[in-house]
DNA sequence: CATTTTTGTCATATTGTTGCCATAATTCAC
DNA sequence: GTGAATTATGGCAACAATATGACAAAAATG
């Protein structure tokens, strides 16, 4: 099952439109101002944003500003007719489709399946967003700004863990369990080798990691 | 696979008109200007053009009017609403349609579509194009930069199905299920040995092969 | 039918992965 | 700063998977 996360101010509109997704059996979030929004991006993976121009405090175009700073996430944005330029504007600044309010909560739904099912696949889910970094699930394959990083099985399984709690730090051993299995018999501090060679394949500079930090007396986080 | 080159210097437009594209299955290709457009399209092979009127350097107008002297290739030309005396400039000019921006990209794909099923479309697809690798399904021979290369039928089934899923990993099995047939009795570490001997015909070291890649614990992948 | 080419299997060589360790470097608390 | 604790790193051995060359059976060719 596919996650949306709709942006909109108005109840009365979110509603509507988290029920028709609902029916097309979607999950969604609502937040209803930018912040919110941007608070649970960073927090969570959606798999497509619907995100309305026009809202108090941060406005749209903020919000899908700085997505872009670290995510090719689909994100649909919903406009007011009469600001016509938001159309380019928005193109111009990243959206990858609008619709114009007033508009029929079953032609958005038809979007989103179009979108879903293009970028995803009509299939199962195989395919997370992380920012910069996209996991393959059914290739097992990693990308970073669409670039492939060559990892290995067991990489992959302890990248994948590290992202599903991105922002949270895990012990070793709970990147142990989750990743390989609850009866491993291993050695905890093996975890310390599997960082080096993923920074190694993901860091600019492994020596000052972006991403794949330290958190020194507990375990590791990926800050993303 | 058909080839489009986009013409536009704002990139924020491009790289969404690509994405499309590339989604509809188009091979895309990029000029950030006119000059590099027609460079690009002396080199080149496209089928279809899509080119901005208001660049910076050679205007869109100056490109077709080359283009012009040499093809007949269709040209959708992408123009600003202002200038609507363009439409009309355009055609006399010899483009094949129009769109005004701001445009949707789902309508701009759909016009493409249009032309290209127009013009390609009404004959049987037995070509396929890969990057530099091109397979006539008809006459069951590849060609790696218009040379022939010259594969048994068996090697051309296990090349033809890892072309038709680039980018992605087969298992053995996979790729004996799809070439051969479900009912395949043999032992799938023959698999290897075609790889071997198509690797030593198709690429420059089969050591260190570019395109065919072996995926450890997975299988293989065309990398294209 | 004889010859050549293709196909599939196998044994062996080579390469890639994994987990661990010893040592170096860093961090933290005092 | 200093020392103790913790993490980083390079290397290595065991193991697992792949690459390769040789060969015989099967097909194709003429």
């Amino acid at each position: 099952m596919h996650k949306i996360l709709i942006v909109e101010d108005e109840p009365a509109i979110s509603r509507i439109v988290e029920k028709y997704l609902i029916q097309s059996n979607y999950e969604c979030t609502i937040a209803s101002d930018g912040f919110i929004a941007l608070e649970l991006f960073s927090k969570n993976s959606y798999d497509l944003i619907l995100l309305d121009v026009m809202m108090p405090g941060i406005d749209g175009f903020k919000v899908l500003e700085t997505i872009r700073e670290t995510s090719d996430l689909p994100v649909i944005m919903l406009t007011a007719r009469e600001l016509e330029e938001d159309r380019l504007s928005g193109f111009t600044k990243g959206a990858d489709d609008y619709v114009i309010k007033p508009f029929s909560p079953l032609e958005l739904v038809k979007r989103v399946d179009v979108f879903i099912k293009r970028i995803y696949g009509s299939n199962e889910i195989s395919i997370r967003n992380y920012g910069p970094f996209v996991l393959d699930d059914k290739e097992k394959t990693m990308r970073k700004n669409n670039e492939i990083i060559d990892l290995t099985s067991a990489e992959y399984l302890v990248i994948s863990v590290l992202l599903e709690h991105k922002n949270q730090i895990l012990t070793r051993n709970q990147i142990i369990e989750t990743a390989f299995s609850l009866d491993y018999e291993g050695y905890d501090r093996t975890i310390d080798t599997y960082i080096k060679r993923i920074r190694s394949k993901i860091e600019d500079d492994p020596k000052k990691p972006k991403y794949l930090q330290t958190k020194y007396g507990a375990g590791y986080v990926f800050i993303i």
